[in-house]
DNA sequence: AGTAAAATTGCAAAGGTTTGCGATAATGTT
DNA sequence: AACATTATCGCAAACCTTTGCAATTTTACT
């Protein structure tokens, strides 16, 4: 039966050719107002909806962005995407999202499914262990821009936007060197991510040249149960911390598991400030002091990022976003 | 230049027709083995990729799940999200994510724009003011296959994977009879909701056939500080409840800062159990005690249901899920 | 060698849309 | 009335792939 909506469709009924309908439709100057009046009429009862896939192979674009991170459900990114999605929305984009599950075989692969898929963009948190850009290169250079975030390479001939890592570093150790502690326990994710090198960096430099009356000790804790094993012995030893920094939600989650099987009370026994998204240190009691890197700010950051690129068609940028103190009662 | 990597360029620098070329790569038994061997190297060379949209065009189906929910960054979509993506992956789908942002009028557009992609199924968590299922059907009728889940319609004309809501309820129910709780504050989402009629309903209903000496009063908040505000009101009553009941991690989330809020210990001043997804309830201390609703299995559950669809072609059915008590030490 | 069967390849249409350009019809100008 | 404009519209190619069927070549068999 030829009852299904498209442009030929059309056409046959009115007996009026396709490119009329196709001009009508889009309200090409071209036509006469009668004639897009009975073309409108006739699409809207048919319920008419151009072929998405014939459109794009048409004009070889397509109005999806790829999205590859390491983990949705990252009490970071989760606020990142949901950010970028309604952004994305607002401009008619809508998002396809892939995970790389840290691996970078998979984080490939994910990368030729948005070549394939001839995405308008692709936003890139790139997993740990991703060390060869070979593969983005090779596809930066065939025409889809590609935008990193947050976990960005070091290179800077790309598209970046991110956090100023650094000066969040720093911006904790002024806290806590204006409060007075003495003995920190910094606590860290993967150091091969130059976002876990400037915050350390910004710590530590900052409070070296803050005080030399500060110790920072810092370790390495790959998820929340390292976090949480790491201070559970720390707090055993005699030499004590009196604070803990931690780097991020996740790790901040295993040291909140820490305290509690512990018992220990805040900022009494242990005072604790973070980075963090703003959710987890809400739920503590005081609530934690920490400094806010918004995923959301980010996510529009990005968006507004493509736009330009689109625009003015940049290929190198940085574009870093500034993070402030939030208080809470831990330190 | 006709360097772009597509079969005809192949086919033309090879000296052979399109069609063999398109067989050579899908090792047809047609052709011969030198040929296939020729063009495979060649392709390999040209960095061959078919072009999705040529593919989706001709067959008429593609690749892409659509997923329908009000809000990704939602504890327990998030999840949800995390492991069907990780299944739709394994069988080479890939997922379009649109938010609805628990409004009707965006969610139909979403609606369209997944029929728009002529996406392979659509999953789809309700808007809580969604009453209107007429585009869903119409849309379902049109051949894309729905699947709802978690926030599902009453009628059952149509797949749903679903947790045992009512089952849930009445697990509370025991848990709280169990432990001689005498005065509970019930807390619950949209009433809209069958998800939320089912747990009330299970919850009130086991209680009354369980005894008739606990008094259980049902309250709705619709977010967390609402849920916050309902919980310290509560406690500065005389007739204050001993134990509270979350509906959901938001609720639950709100029920935690307002506990701390008040400096109340559980269980001792407060007792608290809840329906939540696991990980907020390792964050206090103690524990909190929950029925666990894992967004990871439903994800799985939901793919499952589709490759049903695809194998079996049904077009109702209902999939439950149950879920088991974690005990922490809130009650 | 001649024919049948099998192996290999190519033709061409189809899928739905967009768009440059040429064709036709309507209107305006002298 | 003859010509120039302008307003409308249609033709046909292009985007790239898939696939039924026909055409061609090779191999097998008598």
């Amino acid at each position: 039966m030829g009852s299904k909506a498209t442009l030929k469709n059309i056409a046959g009924i009115l007996e009026i050719s396709i490119s009329t309908v196709s001009r009508a439709l889009k309200d090409h100057p071209d036509i006469a107002q009668e004639t897009k009046r009975k073309v409108r009429e006739l699409a809207e009862l048919m319920d008419y909806e151009p072929n998405a896939f014939a459109v794009y192979l048409r004009t070889n674009e397509s109005k999806v962005i790829g999205l590859i991170v390491p983990e949705i459900s990252n009490y970071f990114y989760h606020s990142f995407v949901s950010a970028l999605e309604n952004e994305a929305r607002k401009k008619g984009y809508t998002l396809l999202i892939l995970q790389s599950g840290n691996d970078s075989a998979v984080e490939e692969a994910n990368l030729r499914l948005c070549k394939l898929n001839r995405v308008a963009c692709i936003f890139v948190a790139l997993c740990s262990e991703t060390r060869d850009l070979a593969t983005f290169n090779r596809i930066g250079s065939s025409g889809i821009p590609i935008v990193f975030f947050d976990k960005v390479p070091e290179d800077n001939n790309c598209i970046k936007v991110c956090l100023a890592d650094r000066d969040i570093g720093r911006l904790a150790a002024r806290t806590i060197v204006g409060k007075g502690k003495k003995n920190v326990l910094a606590m860290f994710g993967n150091p091969n991510l130059s976002i876990t090198r400037k915050r350390k960096q910004g710590l530590t430099e900052e409070i070296k040249k803050l005080t030399p009356f500060v110790n920072v000790s810092t370790v390495t804790a790959n998820n929340s149960s390292e976090a949480k094993a790491i201070l559970i012995e720390a707090m055993e030893k005699k030499e004590k911390p009196d604070t803990v920094f931690c780097m991020s939600d996740e790790i901040l989650t295993g040291v909140i598991m820490g305290i509690n099987k512990l018992g220990l009370k805040m900022p009494q026994d242990i005072a604790v400030i973070a980075i963090s998204n703003g959710f987890i240190p809400k739920l503590t009691n005081p609530e934690i002091t920490y400094i806010e890197t918004s995923g959301a700010v980010l996510g529009k950051k990005a968006m507004q990022t493509f736009t330009e690129i689109l625009e003015k068609g940049i290929s190198k940028k940085l574009d870093v976003i500034n993070s402030k103190l939030v208080e809470g009662g831990s330190i």
